[in-house]
RNA sequence: GCGCCGGUAGCUCAGGGGACAGAGCGGCGGACUUCUAAUCCGCGGGUCGGAGGUUCGAAUCCUCCCCGGCGCACCA
């Protein structure tokens, strides 16, 4: 397990012990509520226990002293040393820095987007893309093993419509009942043959374009084939000539029907049991799928697939994000697919700009519905503040280009200044940021983060020179640890950081 | 009706038991002979949807209510 400066102290002064940043610098650099938590379990007054904590934490080397404060805060104040070493740590670590909290490590698949190959992919799925993706980025530096794979629905009547719809494009008909339409329905109408295969090459060119690199592609009709042989493995039985599984036994909601009763073809959720089998015979130790809001009731139906096969049905974790909602100059237009009424991924991308197209799909917590204006989209996103942080990496690459082989010492700090100590401090927050960011598949917090790192680091460069200054040694050092932490942070939500701009 | 997710500054949203609630955008006013001004500094802005409850302490947890989004198919 990488470095973690902060955790390192707070351990010294006992396992229940966490510190937080308070917002005063009164109240020193770091602060501990733990006297107040524990008070009620040791049977001790707050202020006598955070008085044992201070004399604890004041016998650990770098710690100027200690304060209690208000009901039972302990206060923290530390020296320059501190400060050193942290960034001598972070340094060392370099781009592990802040990972490796995985405990155990574990082989983790994430299956995302998987949107129907009936047109391209649309911003809606890219939201999944971008929030997926950041989840498994977060979860490959906190040290698991992860695949990303994407799981075409290719057998269903959606693909005999759209089939059908190029079809009728091609003779020049209008498309047919439930069929789809739009711009790229009579492109693919241009050229011969089946369009499902252009359909997903160019589904898997847009996703890689948004840097959603998949490991592997599932087809749903090839799944299918297994499904003759779980049934048996199964609780299931029949009723109005239908074969249903007994889901309501592993805390569904209704039982689900598997078999058409009436040309005896398999319902998607018999699939969807031949998939959750697939997955974990593969070897996965969970299996993460990355739902749209409107699917939050498969959540109970896959964990009952995973009970009846005889899986813990905790390996199957379900991120479900609220729906993307695009407005046109504050009118609400549904997304449709079969009406072409969509905003295509590769459209916003060519809008708004890659970097700002993930930070932006991503930015927003899961749970928080999305309104994106068309209209309002590029506008908006010269302001993304994405390009901030961008900046400070590239302002650090200018200076770091400029001194191209000089040395950087850490050592060679003498009085730091408080700004220093800022952004000190706030690199150091990242492994705790990060490990919290993956144990909650929050990766929102990574840009929020990375706003903060950049602006602690606009304020010092705009404070304090490092080339030809007394302190060059260690401000390069304390330079090349902030671009570190950036590029870490940026690339996490998939964004580049740029050494000019 | 039942279930899931929201309701925090003018707007878009962070925060999700701790010390006076944060950011971006928008508004107003300042700062470049300097390693990139895509920057920095300052000012203004809040019944954290409402009501109860738990707690030393609630935006945060519990209950009820109001408003909005999404589900509740032999479609996927």
């Amino acid at each position: 397990m990488a470095a973690d400066p902060v955790s390192a102290l707070a351990a010294q002064l006992g396992p229940e012990v966490v510190l937080e940043r308070p917002s005063e610098s009164e109240h020193g650099d770091y602060a501990t509520n733990a006297a107040l938590r524990l008070a009620g379990v040791r049977r001790m007054a707050p202020r006598e226990l955070a008085a044992e904590l201070a004399a604890a934490a004041e016998a650990l080397p770098h710690v100027a002293r200690a304060e209690i404060a208000g009901p039972g805060f302990v206060n923290l104040f530390l020296e320059d040393g501190w400060f050193v070493e942290a960034l001598g740590t972070i340094l060392a670590d370099g781009d592990a820095y802040g990972g490796g909290s995985a405990q155990p490590a574990q082989r983790i698949q994430v299956e995302m987007v998987s949107a129907n190959p009936t047109g391209p992919i649309t911003v809606a799925s890219a939201r999944n893309g971008a929030y997926g993706d950041s989840v498994a980025r977060l979860l490959e530096h906190a040290g698991h093993d992860v695949e990303r794979e994407y799981y075409y629905n290719d057998s269903g009547a959606q693909m005999d419509r759209f089939r059908a719809s190029v079809e009728a494009a091609r003779r020049g008909d209008e498309p047919p009942a439930d069929g789809y339409q739009g711009a790229y329905i009579a492109e693919l109408a241009q050229v011969r043959g089946d369009p499902v295969p252009a359909m997903r090459k160019q589904i898997e060119d847009s996703l890689e374009r948004f840097r959603v690199h998949f490991d592997s592609w599932a087809n749903q009709s090839e799944i299918e084939h297994g499904v003759s042989e779980l049934l048996p493995r199964i609780d299931t039985y029949e009723a109005d000539g239908t074969l249903w599984a007994r889901t309501t036994e592993h805390g569904d909601d209704k039982d689900r029907p598997l078999i058409r009763s009436s040309d005896g073809s398999y319902l998607y959720y018999a699939a969807d049991i031949a998939y959750v089998h697939d997955k974990f015979t593969r070897g996965f130790d969970k299996a993460i799928y990355v739902l749209g809001a409107d699917h939050h009731g498969y959540v109970a139906r896959l964990k009952a697939a995973a009970a009846m096969l005889g899986y813990d049905p905790a390996r199957v974790e379900v991120l479900l994000y609220q729906l993307v909602h695009l407005t046109k100059g504050g009118e609400s237009t549904k997304m449709s697919k079969r009406r072409g009424d969509v905003v295509f991924l590769d459209e916003f991308i060519d809008e708004v700009g890659l970097d700002a197209a993930r930070w932006y799909l991503v930015n927003r917590g899961p749970d928080q519905t999305m309104e994106i204006d068309v209209d309002l989209a590029a506008e908006k996103s010269q302001k993304n503040p994405v390009y901030y942080v961008q900046y400070a990496h590239a302002r650090i690459a200018g200076i770091l280009r400029n001194v191209e082989g000089a040395r950087d010492d850490v050592s060679q700090a003498t009085a730091l200044e408080p700004l220093e100590r800022e952004l000190i401090k706030r690199l150091a927050e990242f492994p705790g940021v990060v490990a919290d960011a993956a144990a909650k598949r929050g990766p929102q917090a990574i840009p929020a983060y990375a706003i903060r790192v950049a602006d602690d680091f606009h304020r010092f460069y705009h404070e304090h020179r490092v080339l030809e200054s007394d302190q060059q040694e260690f401000r390069l050092a304390l330079c090349r640890a902030t671009q570190t932490v950036i590029a870490k942070a940026l690339d996490l939500v998939g964004v580049a950081a740029p050494h000019r701009m």
